[in-house]
DNA sequence: GATGAATGAGAATTCATTCAT
DNA sequence: GATGAATGAATTCTCATTCAT
């Protein structure tokens, strides 16, 4: 095994565990355990554990954004786009429901995350660009976009959150439910009544 | 000072500090320093973190309940109702930042709570009672229930987490570009384009 | 036993182990066994590892400054005083080694003690008063002061380390010896020739 | 790079960072990466950090000795002797600062250096064998030979520590002050008075 | 010659909790 | 009610050393 593999394998040690005892209750010698090494080992690999953590969660953030934006680009309308996103988000959480955690545990973090939506920039970005090309072409309200976007991650992060609870709800019915609320929520012509 | 102020001294340290430090990394030392009582005493108050953590939380939870609710019932229709609510959830969250963020510290961790919703319960419970109201006259989409609670509940936090950010947002034209939102989500007529 | 009872305990059992193994290779748990007491305890009495040298040290010291100036004022020429203060050097040095040798591995530490010679201050403050008097009142050399101030702590200093070595060599023949050198360096009319 | 060139590397890294930690407190791992090697290469170089101190510290050692001695039997009277190893070990010490420190590192250590005047066998032998040359020929004073030994050694020393921390006062006309008060300590004729 | 990887032992320090007073 | 004193257990992190490659 070389080092990239070894690391790997600590970093999916360090991902179960941080899930069940949260990142302050998870000690480095827990870690250790888990990946079937030494704590001293375990300190040639990362520098501390501020570092393991930081780097756990880049690893689960990047694979998120990237899982997120899968054929995005490939959808023709903004309202097609971000809905496409949606379903995205919604697989990829529960297909990956540890990775998801680690992003909440490090997000709710006072210590290890000041600024917790600073540290979801990619996210933000990736979703207010097609709020912005909808906007642009029309078929978007005109409410201010930083509003759509915040909208629209949080409808996203919360039906995932209801959904692990519950996971036989979602099915496609549920998922066209969903965009039907979208569309109400960012269509022009919606919500006027 | 009695046993109740006493106790409510100590539990509005405790939120200052967990605040900045995150629950697991505030020591049972760290709060009685804040609260100007030695540890010994502390104990006297609480039989366990646990306990004080569980106390702390309560509080806030409730406070925040009572605000939500505030002047709800005497709203005429369901929209209505919501949109107070909503109201009064930005303006309680952004005049009490430290109780809000006790309850995020407290639903995100994997060891004082569980599951996260289930410790929401009367918050879910309340805003669920709105929707079936609304479904009921006629005034809302067909979507199932848990749905259009869910998304009321994460569209509002997440707004809340923005303006928490940048507080200069929260205005009477942002309330207004957030009701329009909302209708458009809930309102039978919204989002069949 | 109260506060300050035990307080000095840890600092005699600190000084036997500093002796023995020096002050880094003492660890505070070591301390903390030869005292009798839990390490958590040895923190109730100390912050740090750091500040029990520091207190170790001063404790020491600050015996060693009040021995040394015992009876040196009643004593009438400079001279005189500098020989009273030579014995006394020497008789509370071979008494107390180990107090001694704390104040050498202090001195020597490049982390705890920077400037070897700014952390005898109270020391050299106390010879060179004798030896400005001496200069004064035209007993001593014209050398300068702190050159008299330091050949004379040189002095005492190698004799002691000697005599810890070598305790038999210490007897009156050998002070007198020592008083004779003492005077050749400091009195005027010497080393002339 | 030859074995001996990149040993004599490790001991100069090895002379800097135990000048400004101590011996103790320099790690392998410290002195590895000064050095520009690996940690396991030092330990083909050296079998241990024991070994490695005691080399570094032989090396300093052995240049004082040698410095020290330089021209020293060239002078003619056993005084003119003593003066000439005095200036030599003020000179020597004020250009290698350095190697001085590691000399007074390892003999304050009671872990490296259990003897500390039998660990500078060398020194004091070189010493008295002048002293003894002066006794014999009738220049120095009837002082036992343990004490001159001594009582020279301790000046020299301390007169470094002094100019260690102030520079500026080494000069000519120090230097006959030094000498000054040594044909005081030493003569025959002088301190009788 | 050189080094990446590994580790047992141990370092300083902290923590939640208890209890006699 | 209040607290000084005490502690076992745990935490993060370091260290000297080894060894296969």
């Amino acid at each position: 095994m070389n080092h990239t593999e070894r690391k790997n394998e600590i970093i999916e040690a360090s991902i179960t565990l941080f899930c069940e005892r949260g990142l302050d209750l998870t000690s480095m010698q827990d870690i250790a355990n888990a990946a079937g090494i030494s704590k001293a080992t375990l300190y040639f690999y990362f520098d501390s554990k501020a570092a393991l953590i930081q780097e756990v969660h880049q690893h689960c953030y990047q694979m998120d954004v990237d899982a997120c934006n899968f054929g995005v680009e490939q959808e023709k309308t903004a309202m097609d786009k971000l809905c496409r996103r949606f379903r995205n988000i919604i697989s990829y959480s529960m297909s990956h429901p540890r990775e998801s955690m680690i992003e909440q545990l490090y997000t709710a973090s006072p210590v290890y995350c000041g600024m917790p939506l600073q540290c979801k920039k990619e996210f933000y970005a990736d979703i207010e660009k097609i709020v912005l090309e909808g906007k642009e072409n029309g078929e978007f309200k005109e409410s201010p976009s930083w509003l759509l976007t915040t909208a629209y991650y949080g409808f996203a992060c919360q039906i995932y959150l209801k959904l692990k609870e519950e996971p036989s709800l979602w099915n496609e019915d549920t998922f066209n439910a969903c965009t039907k609320m979208l569309r109400g929520m960012f269509s022009k012509c919606a919500g006027v009544s």
